[in-house]
DNA sequence: TATAAAACAGTAATCATTACTGATTTTGAA
DNA sequence: TTCAAAATCAGTAATGATTACTGTTTTATA
């Protein structure tokens, strides 16, 4: 994988999000430092930067694919009002998962947990 | 809601079925009893269904929405090689999520879990 | 610097899903 | 039973996210 100043820049923007942006907003963003970049070249370079790891592709049952520069093991939580998506920093401690008691005829060979709420912001709109 | 045959024929089919067939395979198969039957159709009432809780609409990564007959609490395995959907039978026995220690500013309504693993077709394709 | 490989911008294509429209079916009351 | 309103339908068009293609530019290296 050679060296792009436009991967560059993906990553760059994403590592000061706490968030985690869709390719949409990555584009839009991205889009400040190099005006002719294209969609495609952030959906190539978001695609390249998750088989290697260096992001997480976050996909959270709203359609959308999400993006995360944060690669530590940490949780999701989906707004259920807005969507928006929030980091939980575990600190360390993991929800245990003991896969020996699924009965499953085959490998388990991970597991994925997201969590869904309702943010403060869309709580305040309730009330 | 009104009763339509359409309808009554998607969830007797989705019952015959362990696996969790996406919309376009639960099309193919209900075509055999209603010939005339559109995608459309399937779909809309895939989501009225699922909005009345008599289905799950299932969302695991593959970018692709899966349903299951089976509203009983249950975790899913999805095959990363073949891309299967198989039930686990947990007979009452559900890993256990503590959402009090997650450091949330909002609040936790619910969570998803599903495993990833290598089915056993799979794994003898490889060996 | 010259060359091949990689990456690019721009655009078209794909695929799952949803929305629209005018015809048909279902329902419940007359 | 009949009839009108509401629900549903089939068929098709539109949408939205993502991927694929193409000819040009950038990067790495000899």
């Amino acid at each position: 994988m050679n060296y792009s100043r436009q991967r560059e820049e993906i990553v760059r923007f994403l590592q000061t999000r706490k968030d985690h942006p869709t390719a949409e907003v990555v584009y839009e963003n991205v889009r400040m430092v190099y005006p002719k970049i294209s969609l495609g070249t952030v959906y190539r370079n978001l695609t390249l930067l998750s088989e290697t790891g260096e992001i997480l592709r976050l996909r959270l049952g709203d359609g959308v694919d999400h993006f995360d520069a944060d690669t530590s093991e940490h949780y999701h939580v989906v707004c259920t009002g807005c969507g928006s998506v929030t980091d939980l920093e575990m600190k360390g401690k993991q929800i245990p998962i003991d896969t020996s008691i699924l009965p499953y005829d085959g490998t388990i060979t991970g597991h994925m947990i997201y969590f869904t709420g309702i943010c403060k912001d869309c709580s305040h709109k309730d009330a």
